[in-house]
RNA sequence: CUUUCCGUGGUCCAGACGGCCAGGACACCCGGCUGUAACCCGGGAGGCGCAGGUUCGAUCCCUGCCGGAAAGCCCA
């Protein structure tokens, strides 16, 4: 695989083409970077970012990791102290992931975002961007609350670690594009040069399948503090059709199907293939050498959601199963 | 600081004259149906912000407190 098929692989929207594909003739040490709020469990929504970088880090981009404490602080999760603590275990858990140790920057927002230069900037940002272009920005932000004024100043800070971090690139879910959007207009306005960004997709829920709509928390989340038997016993409860692509539900919300999903976005880029361990009575083992071998199948029918999620859950397993033991050791 | 409005299961809402088991939707848990899940069916857990007062009796009326929202200038 070219080191632009790498970069962009399993991407939704790569923003702009032209400006990655320059970035992917001579990728060697470019710094890209996604920004987390610290939290103490990795779950498979981190992973997907993480799965990205890398990606990147194999085409040969330098990873900066920012754990956003002050960031976290503005949307209210807590003390500085409690937040850096659980920004320690975070890191842990990602190089447990897989992420190169020696190719990894971890920094902590406070490092950086308390400088004058950088407050001066802000100021000068948030002179530039109206409130409801901030407004609009911000990822999360629970229905019946009123917004508080950290909560716009959230996204100028995270338009503006792009430049204080000296990247090349971002990379954010989609349901950062907003924010990334906002640096790139914005940030000219102040001096500085705007940055491409990759926005990975979003998977649907999992118990539910629906997609885009709901953000209140998924009945099943997998994370990195599950066992096995866990990760098995969630799996199972998986909102999964014998399709490719389930129709919408009653009210009319798009649904896709997580299972499918999950293979897509963490099994296969992280194995070269994929083996369904089956009883005899179900037509016994098969192995799928990519993403589109095994959802054909499940399309197909020849593979039963059943032995699709057994699969799923092995190999779930095995992907979380160091950074689940260097949380217990952390624990210990 | 002052005024007004609001505070019912996890969430969003009902509620009455002060008394009758405080209802519903969604979520959640258990079981059935499916070789998974969903759908469907059956069952279940969970609530009146706090403290006083009035009353035979308060979730409802009164006072205070706590918490949330909006307003305060000019036009008058």
């Amino acid at each position: 695989m070219d080191a632009h098929d790498l970069i962009t692989r399993n991407v939704e929207e790569v923003v702009t083409e032209v400006e990655v594909e320059a970035l992917a003739e001579d990728p060697e040490g470019r710094r890209v970077y996604v920004g987390y709020e610290p939290s103490g469990v990795l779950h498979l929504g981190h992973l997907l970012t993480a799965n990205k970088l890398i990606d990147l880090q194999e085409a040969g981009f330098e990873v900066v990791v920012l754990l956003a404490d002050v960031h976290a602080y503005l949307n209210d999760k807590g003390t500085f102290e409690e937040i850096r603590e659980t920004a320690e275990r975070m890191q842990a858990q990602f190089l447990a992931y897989g992420l190169d140790e020696e190719r990894t920057e971890f920094v902590l927002g406070s490092e950086f975002q308390l400088d004058e230069d950088y407050v001066l900037d802000l100021q000068a940002l948030a002179l530039e961007t109206s409130l409801n272009r901030a407004q609009r920005a911000i990822a999360e932000l629970q229905s019946g609350q009123t917004a508080k004024v950290s909560h716009v100043l959230y996204p100028l800070m995270q338009a503006l670690d792009i430049e204080y971090l000296d990247l090349d690139l971002a990379v954010g879910g989609m349901d950062q594009r907003k924010v990334h959007m906002l640096h790139r207009e914005e940030l000219p306005g102040i001096g500085y040069e705007a940055r491409p960004c990759l926005h990975t997709p979003i998977v649907a829920d999992l118990a539910t399948g629906v997609g885009k709509v709901s953000n209140t928390g998924s009945r099943i989340l997998l994370s990195m503090e599950d066992s096995t038997e866990e990760i098995e016993e969630k799996v199972g409860g998986m909102y999964c059709p014998p399709t490719r692509d389930p129709g919408p539900d009653g009210e009319g919300n798009e649904r896709h199907n997580p299972v499918l999903q999950l293979f897509q976005y963490h099994v296969f880029p992280r194995f070269e293939s994929v083996t369904v361990e089956r009883p005899e009575e179900y037509g016994g083992n098969v192995t799928y050498g990519s993403y589109d071998e095994l959802a054909d199948a499940l399309d197909g029918g020849e593979l039963h959601p059943q032995d699709a999620k057994n699969a799923l859950a092995a190999y779930v397993d095995e992907l979380v199963a160091p950074g689940r033991e260097k949380l217990a050791e952390l624990r210990a």
